[in-house]
DNA sequence: GCGACAG
DNA sequence: ATCTTGTCGC
């Protein structure tokens, strides 16, 4: 399954004299969060000769006034450097495997098995696992490290290919083979792995941190830069503070003030571990803005993409 | 102009 | 995530 073939296909039925949008093409594949991704995929250029100058934004724009010349000798309407009418010439019919809808029915199927108990009698060895990207190349980097002395335990770093793209809040599809990969290289396998993105602090309970934790089963706990949902109860005043992360109601995760600034991290549990100690192991590895784990796996993907791409 | 959604 | 020089702040 690849990804851009699979746009590919979508685009390539859209006839002429007709349109379609961004936000169509996501739509037909199960989920118009995609929209973004859509455009970034058909910018980079698919295989295949698809007509993508008949995908426009939803006000009409064109990616290049080119596409709008051919659009008008297909036969529709312009004006303004914008198709008139999106809705009268919008191609819907598409026939599709609605591959987004089904990772989501996936998730919602895993998210009842996810375990927010402790799952994990010793809490020494501590993992940290990242990926960095040049395209579809990606790069992992895994540590272990020994939490009662902050000694390096293990390292371990792999390249690959990978189909899928980034499409907020399936992320996992995207790093869940490099890591599974990585995590099965590790002599030493850690008693909780951290892991760069959400886990149940996502909008059907299983971010990446939850995914990875049942595909390994193992106990994990998701680590984030930047807030996927949810608003902030409580704001963190001092270093060392945290405040819950409130969606529908329920307190999913935790912003933990690990610098002067306001960025703050964002903890939640993966899986079999409880918020509580998501918290206190995340807190205990933060001596920079990022859990140690993290930090550190997140350097030596960049650093083994930097040798690889020069 | 609003809303904004991990990596 | 990535694109990217010098610059700001601790």
């Amino acid at each position: 399954m690849k990804f851009s073939k699979e746009v590919a296909g979508l685009v390539d039925q859209i006839p002429s004299g007709m349109i379609s949008t961004y936000g169509e093409i996501a739509r037909a594949l199960g989920d118009v969060i995609a929209s973004r991704t859509i455009y970034a995929t058909l910018s980079q250029g698919i295989d295949g000769n698809a007509p993508i100058h008949r995908v426009v934004t939803a006000r009409g724009e064109a990616a290049y006034s080119k596409h709008l010349q051919v659009l008008k000798e297909e036969g529709v309407p312009i004006r303004d450097k914008r198709v008139r009418d999106v809705s009268e010439h919008l191609f819907k019919n598409f026939k599709s495997t609605r591959i987004l809808e089904k990772m989501r029915k996936e998730q919602e199927k895993l998210a009842k098995k996810v375990s927010l108990e402790d799952g994990f009698t010793a809490s020494r060895l501590i993992g940290g696992v990242d990926v960095a990207y040049d395209g579809d190349n990606a790069y992992a980097g895994c540590v272990i490290l020994d939490a009662e002395e902050m000694k390096l335990v293990e390292e371990r770093r792999l390249s690959g290919m990978v189909s899928f793209p980034y499409v907020s809040t399936y992320l996992s599809y995207r790093e869940l083979p490099m890591i599974k990969r990585i995590y099965s290289k590790l002599k030493n396998k850690p008693d909780v792995l951290m892991v760069d993105g959400n886990g149940i602090l996502h909008p059907r309970r299983i971010g990446i941190a939850s995914h990875v934790g049942l595909e390994l089963d193992t106990p994990t706990i998701g680590v984030a830069k930047r807030l996927l949902l949810g608003r902030l109860g409580k704001v963190p005043e001092k270093i060392g503070d945290f405040g819950s992360i409130i969606h529908k109601g329920k307190v999913i995760g935790m912003a933990l003030k690990t610098s002067k600034s306001d960025n703050y991290v964002y903890v939640s549990p993966g899986h079999k571990v409880s918020m509580k100690s998501a918290l206190e192991l995340s807190k205990k590895l933060c001596y920079h803005r990022l859990p140690e784990t993290i930090r550190r796996a997140h350097r030596m993907a960049s650093e083994l993409k930097r040798v690889r791409t020069k």
